[in-house]
DNA sequence: CCTTATTTTTAGACTTGTCTAAAAATTAAT
DNA sequence: ATTAATTTTTAGACAAGTCTAAAAATAAGG
């Protein structure tokens, strides 16, 4: 079908572009870790092949075809993640690089039983929503902890950044997905709060806080 | 690690390589359907790297690190095969493009906690043996049904060919590893045979008999 | 043992995907 | 609005892996 190359770049296409903006060939190059005169020769292959629409100099945006396209890769690498984590004992700061390889095998019956092997997840460990096998995923609304207000609660759904020593922090303080968050103090003069978790009080920085998501309770 | 490309070449030459024979260009060029002319390439660069002797115009075998790397790309075809049938509803003859792919994914994590998930199992699928994550693996002794005589019995321990035609045939016929066989007749002018299987009485080809291979008990 | 047939290797070309360096287009700034 | 800075594209090169066609080495036959 498309190759692994094609594949990543179409990740990052889909990755960088909200709504129907175009995205800049640098910004796809410096997202993939490449050149950009690399990227240029991609852009005109991907729109040769009608996965990409491409406007010269000023950047390129996925077809309907391409976000198909991208919607399957995520939904690959996402179940492989839940698969990593629930089956094969992998934390979450693990699953990254290898579900990277999983997620360009091509077999429409293996992933479809994996779903089913899963039990249908509607979410990765990081708490991504995963698309069906027509490409369509529930969107969660959910708001960074950062613009939360003091007396707000909540539980985790999303975690933005995915590196592993952040991970691992969550990780020393048993913030997972779905943990409930309670917004007790905000400090004003470097934006820190203080909040409840399900265990124990905790000062979180506003770098912290903005990579963690929550659907707001009340 | 190693690129695709080589590994196929270290799985095709530990296939064809018996004791330590060297294997042929043509031989290896046949049995991956491409090129001598590529063959010599790859086998300079393996040779190379230490993964195979290459004598010129004589053939090539693999060095002992050749051969450790062929094992572990068995050991990760072989578990991803019983993955597909033991938990993800694959039959036998729907399992080997996808393990084909799946062989290939590096990180020695992913395949040992496979091979626990699947709780270790010692056969694949098709009753190939499955390396440990050692290399080592158990050979059973086992004969074709083709070498049997009238009277003989023994149990399904491995098919030669795993070719789709071939197994869903045995599927028709409700021959799967395990199966209980016992030779009634042996027809002289065709080779031809006459089985009692676990069910019911059968009449096999002398091709077909050549690719069951049985463990055999009295 | 010399000639023919087969196998293997070399040489050169092609594809995919990448890079560097230079040219062209766009954007920003005075 | 014209120059300067930035972004993007082109042109040419390279690496991996493959192929065809021709040359060299080996094997086979009389």
């Amino acid at each position: 079908m498309h190759s692994v190359s094609e594949e990543n770049y179409i990740k990052a296409i889909h990755y960088l572009q909200d709504d129907n903006n175009l995205v800049s060939t640098n910004e796809i190059a410096h997202q993939m870790n490449t050149k950009a005169s690399s990227v240029t020769d991609m852009l005109k292959k991907l729109s040769d092949k009608g996965l990409a629409e491409y406007v010269p100099y000023k950047g390129s945006r996925l077809t309907v075809e391409g976000v198909d396209c991208a919607n399957q890769i995520v939904r690959k690498h996402r179940l492989w993640e839940v698969f990593l984590v629930e089956k094969l004992h992998f934390s979450w700061d693990e699953v990254h690089d290898v579900a990277e390889q999983l997620e360009h095998i091509q077999s429409r019956k293996l992933i479809d039983e994996l779903d089913e092997h899963l039990g249908f997840p509607k979410q990765d460990p990081h708490g991504d929503p995963i698309p069906d096998r027509d490409g369509n995923y529930e969107k969660i609304t959910q708001i960074p902890l950062a613009q939360m207000q003091k007396g707000d609660k909540g539980r985790l759904t999303n975690v933005l950044d995915s590196s592993s020593s952040f991970l691992k922090y969550l990780d020393r303080h048993h913030i997972e997905i779905g943990s409930s968050i309670e917004v007790l103090e905000r400090e004003d003069f470097d934006d820190s709060f203080l909040i409840q978790t399900d265990k124990k009080k905790l000062h979180l920085s506003i770098q912290i806080a903005q990579n963690l998501f929550l659907k707001t309770s009340s």
